[in-house]
DNA sequence: TCATCTAGGTGCAGTATGCATATAGATGAA
DNA sequence: TTCATCTATATGCATACTGCACCTAGATGA
């Protein structure tokens, strides 16, 4: 993204899957608006059910990409309970969440680099005789 | 990894591919001993050539790894410049590589997961007739 | 009345990390 | 000798990320 002061864990190595939340948050608001709380619970679906999403974590979340305009948000009555923030991606969140598909798939040929590296160099360590 | 207090961006889900240059130097350092300033250039081949890690960020992990008994160091000279701060992989270490390999096996699980759930939806919503 | 569920939120502390900078030995050119 | 440069390690600072604890508050039903 653009213009930070200084600081922080971006993105220059370390190709973030911290702040993976915030992709998989955009993808559930991609044609269909939601809440927090339902979202908390759509998230089960990206494979992290045994490890949920911390609650806190979520609504930062949301709130962050409202403050980049990601998403714009509303209150509104559901039918039973306490009102809801529902947010709404807009047309800059969508293409945010193309930028974010495209770093993830540089993500995951790095990750495939690791791979490779691995299984060659331990091919090649084990045919020195060393039992690991 | 076992009793941290509280707080720090660990593992719950968030699948940390921040600190991931801590399995490449695991793996570096697997089977040959080296330091720092070799290590900064070695994990070129890890595919992070245009982004290359900050040497601070390599000194402050291997330190890390020390610290937890993951490797070894010793002050050697070398055949020229400075003394080097030379790092051996422990048994523990190699344990922990291999704890790292099948984490980062997850992880490439759950972004499978999440290129999946990004095709299936962008596949029904484009037949939705929106332009995106 | 009161426990519980739904819903959103803050405060704190610890971790992670990029950038700037410091230190210092080695090397070679001016 | 002096000085720039390369090699090598390290610290300080500011910012970002995030789990846990905790708070507020409406709705619901026993």
């Amino acid at each position: 993204m653009q213009g930070r002061g200084r600081g922080g864990a971006h993105n220059r190595c370390g190709r973030r899957i911290n702040r993976f939340l915030e992709p998989c948050l955009l993808l559930l608001l991609h044609g269909e608006e939601s809440y927090g709380y339902e979202l908390l619970e759509s998230l089960g679906k990206f494979g992290f059910n045994e490890n949920p999403a911390d609650s806190s974590t979520i609504y930062r979340i949301l709130r962050s990409l409202e403050n980049r305009g990601f998403v714009t948000s509303r209150w509104a009555e559901g039918d039973s309970g306490p009102a809801r923030r529902v947010y709404s991606l807009s047309r800059e969140g969508d293409g945010y969440l193309q930028i974010w598909v495209r770093d993830l798939e540089e993500t995951d040929r790095i990750l495939h680099r690791f791979f490779s590296e691995y299984q060659n160099h331990m091919k090649l360590h084990h045919s020195n005789g060393r039992k690991t």
